[in-house]
DNA sequence: CATGAATGAGTTTTCATTCAT
DNA sequence: AATGAATGAAAACTCATTCAT
């Protein structure tokens, strides 16, 4: 009782793969396998092997991206809405893992366009927009928002990787907890000067 | 009369080809053709394709490892050694730009042995033991130190990245001091509370 | 609508271009022109060119002990059924020649597993149970079956050879009766001898 | 304190491995390390790994060639003169193993004269002369002395194979007396009839 | 004589893609 | 839609032979 569809599980096949060996590493003939395909059938709904590569930066970005909006939700707050979209890329990593490392670990070569995944319509965005918010609000201290959303994203990241490989002691909570408040350290205003006293920047 | 050996022409061609397309995208032949040499002397003085991997693996890493030991001197202070530490991968980004795509971007699967490169007798030690230290000093608040070299390691790398890719607006110096100032924030020490009225933890 | 197909083609090349040149001078390329397909297609059908010897040598063994199985049909006579099989050796060879020259000048280290084919479930083992049965009916002298199966077979083979290399005078039929007799001298019982003088075995 | 002068090194070493792997599988790399010697220097010493081929063929054969006259001595007798050189293919096929190896199972194409091997100047002809005058002199039976000559070898060769595969339960003396055996009554010549009553060949 | 790096043509094998059914 | 045999270009790798030292 199969509900997904042919094209379905070749998506899921060659994600997995993709994930586990690399794009180049993986098959079409392992994929078609292991979506119990014919090879050839591939060629059905996708025009070649790069057709499926994009299609799938495509919906994993979109997927991460869905994931960090539902874990931000509506919060206004520039603060408390950037933790919750640190808490996304936990969520995504854990949820989604074959998606994570496939995004991840892909050679630049075969991101079709890199800034686009970072600047684009896809999850960088968000923390873009959210940082510069809280930067214009004061909530945030100075920061170029790009580098900011490289940092965080990065360390994120980088945390999901760690644990994954079992180098970490701690539990998941507390991983994320600690990234978290790792961001907000980061990017913690400093206290008001005294009037009169402010530093000066030149 | 080359200075260079054969040996060494190859390895150079590998590491730029590895870093550019990949390691599966690079061909023999087109290692060969770069070095300037027929492809079956590759196997003379290698076993194989996998084994120019392995070793270009650990050469490479073995090289960053010396940057960072470079620019870290003998320096005792946890904060000014981190700090050296940190200029380090700036440093190795921009000399050995080839070693720092390859080291970076290579697939998983071709990484020999994932916990060696993090722990291992290679880079990432150094600034677990500087971080221990300085934990244990109370120069740094209390984390994780393999967790907190995630992070930082994760955040200059990704800052070459997005300086190399152009996203950002800043220039060198001023990218390196902010991520500097970033780590140094991430792991300040808290100031010690009045006697008396210290945070309940529990 | 060709009868034979691709893959019955790719073993009938092999076992030509096997039997012409040896195994190892016989190239994939070669093969796979004479089959008239493409090289990549044998790999499809094949694990490699060892899985194509692996499989040649099974059964073209097959066929040889058919063709000694035909060629003995229900006799039950030790001696006729030794004669019949004797007789099969040559039909074999004049049949499939080329399975017969792989099944002989293949590089002992080319052959699966010598023990089988010498005593497993094919051609010799016809051999050996057909002697054992006359042994102890008396109506062979008593010797070493699987010793007697060596020479009987091996004498043929190189009679065969020896014919087709155009070296003996005779023609086929005066040299397979003159094998045949050979056998018959080799194996024949000695004439009881009279009572009280026989010779002493000691 | 080598005795052996580098070229007799790599015949040796050649010999050993056409006989193990065979002659297309054994690489001069291979035979240039088991002759403790550089690769470049066969060519010094021959033309190139043909003509190492070719030579040890030759040698090879003159030496087994060697070992039968030797034990063939000056008998005159056809019937001893035989017997000695069956026996004298055991001990060929012991003291020279790998000689004995190289010469039965290479493949044809390797051989560089098959009538000169069998027929030619070296061992197969000293069976074939002795074999002729055996039955003219009435001691054999009336045979095609090259027939008999190839089932008489390869009769013997053939036992030192099955010996040397721990085939056979007899002890190597008993294997050879009953293979002489075996050749006596092949050849053995038929008793005169009694005069006025001779067989009727029709 | 000796060495072993270098060569390049050749080998086995892989794999994305096509096509007849 | 689906299949899987077939294709052929290109990949990794081998190896007899040459050559500078």
């Amino acid at each position: 009782m199969a509900r997904t569809t042919k094209k379905e599980a070749i998506l899921d096949a060659a994600l997995t793969l993709f994930a586990e060996k690399g794009v180049d590493a993986a098959t079409t003939r392992e994929i078609a396998e292991r979506a119990d395909t014919a090879e050839g059938n591939l060629y059905r709904h996708f025009e070649g092997k790069d057709d499926l590569v994009r299609t799938l930066f495509e919906t994993t970005a979109r997927r991460f991206a869905d994931v960090l909006k539902a874990e931000a939700g509506d919060e206004d707050d520039p603060r408390a809405r950037l933790e919750a979209l640190i808490q996304g890329i936990f969520t995504f990593g854990e949820s989604h893992p074959a998606a994570f490392q496939f995004l991840l670990a892909s050679h630049p070569s075969h991101i079709p366009k890199d800034r686009d995944l970072l600047l684009g319509p896809y999850p960088m965005r968000l923390f873009v927009e959210t940082i510069v918010r809280g930067v214009s609000q004061g909530a945030f201290r100075p920061v170029d928002p790009v580098l900011a959303t490289g940092w965080i994203v990065a360390m994120a990241q980088r945390a999901v990787l760690l644990a994954r490989m079992g180098l970490l002691a701690d539990d998941r909570e507390r991983i994320i907890s600690e990234t978290v408040e790792a961001s907000r350290r980061l990017l913690a205003a400093d206290p008001a000067p005294p009037v009169g006293e402010g530093p000066h920047d030149d």
